[in-house]
DNA sequence: ATAATAGTGTCTCTTAGACATTATGAA
DNA sequence: TTCATAATGTCTAAGAGACACTATTAT
């Protein structure tokens, strides 16, 4: 009556930028099916627990529930994906979540190899997760254009130039800083500016940002110039 | 090993634009539970079939093979559901997809009590998908904002003041008339302009438009202005 | 002083928003 | 003629893109 039954389970696309790159959280599988294979991180739902649960039960087993607790970042539900041969052991369905979080340490999980790995240079994921990475890459590639939550990538205090390599690391553009800061500045309740500044590096120091309560960016920020009209 | 199995299925959030109103199409249930209410239509998945499959069958089930084959609407997937007491009978994952279509006739299927239903007016519906017409609601407000995929609700050909008074419907707002036709036409391959004019009502007659190839708006078309920057 | 980075300012072009006018049909 | 709707045009202000200049630190 109900047809045939899943085990289901949820893989996260964690994402962080690390220097330059976009990069990606990947553990190696120690288990069949692709064993010795990079995937992502990912764990079946539990009897009581909401999708939204699990993902973030994950996400802290593999960060480490210490950074967990004191991070910026974000977690959304990205998409269901069950095709019937995606798992040789049988049906099973995932539903993909993606984090966007700043840069950590590379974790140490007891038992567990994992890393981080420069989106560009992966290939060849277990299962279909190359495709679920590709989803949701260009999800949080969209999602930088339209909302605020390019923070989501940063520390709790960061300056306008960290928030522009993000963007450019997502994007793999470049920005022109001077737009880009009138751009954010102008944006009523982006940014939060606090008295402190960073100091060490040569240049004038910049002035520490926090995140503000917006969340949508009105225009949005295009990747792309607009195309011209026909005429 | 897998943790515990689930009963999978999709639920449609179908929607269209009658008149000046956006609705949702509904069916009465029939069987235990929620018997008696109004719920999304919806099925599970087949054994060799994946969610989108699940979800096209169900849509040409909905409003009959032969409309669904000359339609030229969209489905997209919406999200998961799978909180753990969201179905009395047990643990029910649901993948809801939107389908956004042009106006069709009432559904007269056997056996089964179906329509269409202004969405401002509906409430209470089955399990959780109140919930879940909501985010569908949601996401074709924002999808919107920023593809041409309004079209989705015009039948093959139809006039700008069509698409527009989707926009209206969809977002319960009024656009002028004049700023929308010069938004739209002077997007590069949103409509295609046929030679044909619809005759019959008052007014000078309106040109009819195909959609075109383009399938985004740069930049956004806004549901609200744009909030006006500090200082 | 020099290099490097942060921050501000200016100019132009495109587009959104507000609104007027003309065009073409039905009653 | 009158009414209704389509289609085009005009003006203004906001914002994007391009780029020059000033400010403040390390070396």
């Amino acid at each position: 009556m109900r047809g045939n039954l899943f085990a289901v389970g949820v893989d996260l696309v964690v994402l962080t930028v690390r220097g330059d790159e976009l990069c990606v959280l990947l553990v190696r599988r120690s288990e069949q099916p692709f064993e010795g294979s990079w995937g992502l991180p990912g764990g079946f739902v539990a009897p009581d627990e909401d999708l939204a649960d699990t993902a973030a039960r994950e996400l802290s087993a593999q960060i480490g529930s210490g950074a967990a607790g004191r991070v910026t970042g974000h977690l959304e539900q990205l998409a269901g994906y069950a095709a019937p041969d995606r798992d040789p052991r049988g049906r099973v369905l995932s539903v993909a979540f993606l984090a966007l979080l700043p840069d950590l340490p590379d974790p140490d999980q007891p038992g567990v190899t994992s890393g981080w790995h420069p989106v560009a240079d992966v290939a060849d994921l277990a299962f279909d997760h190359t495709r679920i990475l590709s989803d949701g890459v260009e999800r949080a590639r969209e999602t930088l254009e339209y909302t605020t939550l390019a923070a989501a990538f940063c520390p709790p205090e960061f300056t306008i130039t960290d928030l522009r390599r993000v963007y450019e690391a997502v994007w793999r553009t470049e920005i022109d800083p001077r737009n880009f800061s009138r751009k954010v500045t102008s944006t009523p309740g982006f940014l939060i500016p606090t008295n402190r500044h960073v100091t060490g590096g040569p240049g004038r120091p910049a002035q520490l940002f926090r995140r503000g309560p917006a969340t949508r960016l009105h225009p949005a920020m295009l990747r792309e110039p607009a195309v011209r009209a026909a005429g």
